[in-house]
DNA sequence: CGCATTCCCTACCTGTTGATCAGTAGATCA
DNA sequence: TGATCTACTGATCAACAGGTAGGGAATGCG
């Protein structure tokens, strides 16, 4: 019951592997680690939330124990911190702050592309959705998170419509003034389509749930003025 | 301390009170309580959210004890269930499901009344958005609450730009793909003016966050296809 | 080979939380 | 006046939570 039986393991087992291959494996181990962490942390935070999520369940996950897990990352925030960061470099610093941002000829198709891969990644949407209701509580770790980020996608946003517009709508409204809708049709169209989703991947709900994807490209629609598809589709 | 002094009470004081009044007033209590009681577990929800909120803190609040609470509501989550009734009752109720739904000559007016009257009510509206993102985590008490609501609240969306609109909005898209756009924007816009409110009661913020009214009536111009009044503000 | 580092575990502590149990004081009622 | 109901309180509990202390095994390094 107790740890024993490990140090015969490893003088006898293996005899055949070199020692350059067992040194990068040890290396390597402990980024390994790290990334299973994290991954087993984004889902653990989908399902419970942040305060409901416990380092038990996260570490149970990884195969390894509580005390464990808190070697890799000291402190629950901590952890909360890097998943946050990855979450930004997969979603966000993937799609709307890229360096070839302004590359498309259509600005807007950038965004478009980035609600099509949140609607492939239920996970990554539920732990940010989840993130994002707690975070207007008080005193919540990623509090400021959001706040920043926030401000910095509502900047995107204008600075993608001013490129796609110039300084006016179709409709007379400015992308100042337009940007924030924009991103309160992404966060909120993600917390119908979380409760009961619709697209491609999913049939026969009765047309009762939410098509994101679709639904999004409706509302660049109405930013445009004109429907594309609104008649048959 | 201890409660002393409170049998010379009822025999010697108040000698005009009929015994009607004196039993309406004792019954009156409970149900003062539960008033109460709700009313402190609004604040703390909006403050900590559904897990993060404590018994012993909603009570504390009102000057009972915990247990005290608990004779009230039986669990934490039969208060929650309460607490989501009014809310229904004073929110939803009161105007997106109002009975006189269609008497105004503008419909889509009643739902800029609820924003507005959303962005003067800051707690409720915290106490939504943090619910909101928890009810998307599994087995969460709220869930099943808010899968309704959005049905719900789709259909109501959905009836109100049918009747103002007809079967096409101008833009040619259908009521029926315009609702959840509504809803959407609806939700979007509170966890930016929560993360960073800005509006008539809140000047100086250098116009970094988010007017949510404002930002509200934009939509409705995008719906209209045209802008009542974004040259100028 | 000895030493440091990395990785992970056992043991333990402290605090919190929702909930139960039993009981008390006053009001109501027969 | 006694029975019963309402509105609580105090004591207590089991279950967890995050975090600390310290140690041990495997590995890399000089």
């Amino acid at each position: 019951m107790t740890g024993t039986g490990h140090n015969t393991r490893k003088d006898a087992a293996e005899p055949g592997v070199s020692g350059r291959e067992q040194r990068s494996r040890h290396r390597a181990r402990g980024e390994e680690r790290r990334g299973e962490i994290l991954g087993a942390a984004l889902e653990v935070i989908a399902e419970r939330g942040y305060r409901g999520a416990t380092l038990g369940t996260v570490a149970e996950r990884v195969g390894i124990t509580q005390q464990g897990l808190l070697h890799y990352f000291p402190t629950k925030e901590s952890l909360l911190v890097e998943v946050l960061r990855i979450r930004d470099d997969w979603d966000t610093g993937g799609a709307l702050s890229r360096k070839d941002f302004g590359d498309s000829p259509w600005p807007l198709a950038n965004l478009e592309t980035l609600v099509e891969y949140n609607a492939m990644r239920r996970g990554v949407v539920q732990t940010f959705s989840a993130l994002l209701g707690e975070s207007v509580t008080e005193d919540h770790p990623a509090g400021e998170y959001f706040h920043d980020r926030y401000r910095w996608a509502r900047a995107g946003a204008e600075a993608t419509l001013r490129r796609e517009f110039g300084d006016r709508l179709p409709n007379g409204l400015t992308p100042e003034r337009a940007a924030p809708l924009l991103i309160a049709v992404m966060d909120g169209l993600q917390f119908q389509w979380l409760h009961e989703p619709a697209g491609a991947d999913d049939n026969g709900t009765g047309g009762a749930g939410v098509d994101m994807s679709r639904a999004f490209r409706d509302f660049l629609d109405l930013l445009y003025g004109t429907s594309r598809d609104a008649d048959g589709n």
